[in-house]
DNA sequence: GCGCGTATGTTCTCCAGCGCACAGAGGTGC
DNA sequence: GCACCTCTGTGCGCTGGAGAACATACGCGC
């Protein structure tokens, strides 16, 4: 089957009136991303801004020993650099790309000049930054209170919101660093979801098979930032907010 | 001892221009605050906008069955709202005063209004922003990590250095619920910081007795915090960075 | 179609923190 | 000074996950 033809486009984008993106666009290029490959570290200026479209990009907060740990999700929903955009020049948290794909980038330096001039742009980040506030303030308290299996059933979840097919490309180790996690843990969760016909996978590869029982098997931090994530970025500047899940059926 | 003598005053808004500050004060109204008023719960709209000054408030997480979680905490060097301030109406998190003191409140629509001439304020905001954003991932990243001594520890500085004096009135069942774990594991935690010699305790109230000694027995995630917070609300538009620990010697 | 690197499976011990139940010990109000 | 309530101390057994050390299996490249 013909995978990605919908013409995934990074939603921010997509909203914004003809003249901003026209503007914006002067400035946009397409590149690909790789998935492991890092396009911010923390402490470090930010020197490109990423709007993801089928890509997908995990933001970590880096912790002393530890490998940094998944704290966000940023995919054609988002942005990778908003810290830029709310006037702070350093990030503070690694951008990692988790799942390879295009995005379109902009030099910082350019996309605070253009800003200034795109007040619908502007509001629409502001929007963005309070969910991702929401997101990783809910993924806090999911890390606590959670069991590694309800956690990885999210996180999988979260993933395939973000870049549109059941099939996902993913290691159990790599999924062990984002859960915070040991690569075992992820291997015995991800043979439970599998016994019960949740998802299948094989060598860096995971496919949900059903993905609203797996949504059951999941903690009820998806449903809500499900909620939040899509409600604050509509695809369409109509009146009414956008249900939960949108464009994701079978 | 007369305590609350150095006049603390909100950094967000000490750090106005005049004629940005005048305007925003003609709606200000001080209001006490007392230790476990809630003041927003998530989900719902943004009614009043809150400034410590020498209170304290805690920004909690919710999840479904347990007390939700500790994910920040507001003191005079931020606001209570921000939502509003990025142009969304409804707060995800609970508000909870966690330290009893003034504050300076606004109307969440007064608040709107006054925000769009005020270009400086508007800037502080979105710094502010970005600064709670990485307090957040940081304690995402640290609840996961950290054994509960050093996040009591890490808790413990964090309130002091919003609200000024060594004595907190705080009791363990509510650092339990800040930190997302049992009352007993914080009486725990705390004899053993007591038997260090580094706070005492008794019956409500918690003094820090050695504040150094308490930074080394604290997880690293408060010295990265102390030098994002405190150099993105600089009180003066000086050009170095403020070091971490200022204002604090005894 | 062989070999090697990477991904996954398995087992064991250890421990931080949970849940529960109850025992003091300060304060407050009458 | 008595009753009462709230805060703190302590002792169980239990378990999710950490750490570590292997065994297997898949698949790419040559």
């Amino acid at each position: 089957m013909p995978a990605r033809q919908p013409a995934p486009v990074n939603q921010l984008l997509a909203a914004l009136p003809d003249a901003e993106g026209e503007r914006l666009r002067e400035h946009l290029r397409a590149v690909a991303l790789n998935s492991g490959e890092i396009l911010c570290e923390p402490g470090e200026t930010i020197r490109h801004i990423y709007f993801p479209d089928d890509s997908l990009v995990a933001l970590l907060a880096p912790v002393d020993g530890h490998p940094a740990l998944g704290v966000a999700l940023v995919g054609k929903d988002g942005m990778v650099g908003l810290a830029c955009a709310l006037g702070v020049g350093d990030s503070h948290m690694r951008a990692l790309v988790q799942g390879s794909g295009s995005a379109l980038r902009i030099d910082a330096a350019a996309f605070r000049r253009t800003l200034q001039r795109s007040p619908c742009l502007h509001a629409a980040l502001q929007r963005y930054a309070d969910s991702l506030m929401a997101q990783i303030a809910q993924t806090a308290a999911c890390n606590r209170f959670h069991l590694v299996e309800a956690r990885l059933a999210r996180w999988l979840l979260m993933t395939r919101d973000r870049i549109g097919p059941d099939r996902l490309h993913l290691t159990h180790a790599f999924l062990g660093h984002m859960l915070g996690v040991r690569r075992e843990g992820v291997t015995q969760s991800a043979q439970a979801l599998k016994q019960r016909g949740l998802i299948d996978y094989r060598r860096g590869t995971v496919v949900i098979v059903d993905g609203r029982g797996l949504e059951a098997a999941a903690c009820s931090c998806y449903a809500q930032l499900g909620k939040l994530q899509f409600s604050s970025t509509p695809a369409r500047p109509s009146p009414g907010r956008a249900p939960g899940n949108a464009g994701n059926a079978p």
